[in-house]
DNA sequence: CGCTAATATGACTTTTTTGTCAAGTATATT
DNA sequence: AATATACTTGACAAAAAAGTCATATTAGCG
């Protein structure tokens, strides 16, 4: 249960993005340079980020990303669901690997019961966390999430 | 940002466990025609828990498994700590993979503050949730949880 | 005491996730 | 129009996680 290597990377390069001034672009070696992450990396995440319609392009020679709403209209969610794979009691009962031939427990699960509220339980603190909320100093998102969160 | 598979099969493996009248022990080999998994499998899943001091085996010939608490004093929380990797601060600033030597906001990190925040709100789940609360039929346990939660 | 059914351990293989690379396409600027 | 800078794409390599195997040890039971 922890946070995946491309949500964390992904969201620390989306955050580039929004603290960029209106209408303005950044360059991927730029984002890498800030971030301390290679260029092909951040080309990857960016490009993750753009297939789920958060952020664009511009190509050629004054190029670069940006975010596609003001971050104050996108959320962790859609930012990890874009990045990784968000748990769905789908996920949980049809990717069992064991060796017989389907979960034992497809029928009746206390199991999936938990995931599923943990999940939802998740999400809930996701989807209320909003881009512009993270971006600043440690100090200040700390407070905000702690007035919302304790 | 998804229950590990350890955690999952871990987990079933140790209701199995806490389904046991008092003072009997299960064996590796009927946990795992239980739950569908490999005997070696399940074999490493519990020896895990028994590290942990969750459980406890009994070698030769009538041997087996068992909580080493009633299933009223084991939470999830402890369960997913020994299981997988729950994370902490610490994880998240000192496993920087980039090409830089460290993350370049260990200074001041907006990011760490979600995550922890995260982390912090999921802990309150788990720490919440005990094994007992998790054997029964699945309407039971979601109307449990629910009750909880909602 | 010796056989059998069980756990114990660490090395190994397979699969998934991370991260890189190389070759290609678009566009602003001169 | 040429050029340099930047995004695009899919295949590949490296690392981590999942799952298996072979061998050793323990203890009940005849």
């Amino acid at each position: 249960m922890k946070i995946t290597a491309q949500e964390e990377y992904g969201l620390r390069c989306l955050l580039q993005l929004a603290k960029l001034p209106q209408d303005q672009v950044v360059s991927v070696k730029e984002v890498a340079s800030r971030e301390g992450l290679s260029s092909a990396y951040v080309e990857k995440l960016l490009r993750l980020l753009s297939k789920a319609g958060l952020v664009h392009s511009l190509r050629g020679i004054r190029g670069g990303y940006a975010l596609n709403r003001p971050s104050s209209a996108i959320t962790l969610g859609e930012v990890v669901r874009a990045l990784g794979t968000v748990q769905t009691t789908d996920h949980i009962c049809n990717q069992f690997t064991g060796n017989a031939l389907a979960c034992t427990h497809l029928m009746d699960c206390g199991i999936r019961s938990v995931w599923s509220g943990l999940t939802i339980y998740i999400k809930h603190f996701l989807d209320s966390t909003t881009l512009d909320n993270l971006v600043g100093n440690e100090r200040a998102v700390t407070e905000r999430l702690a007035k919302r969160w304790v």
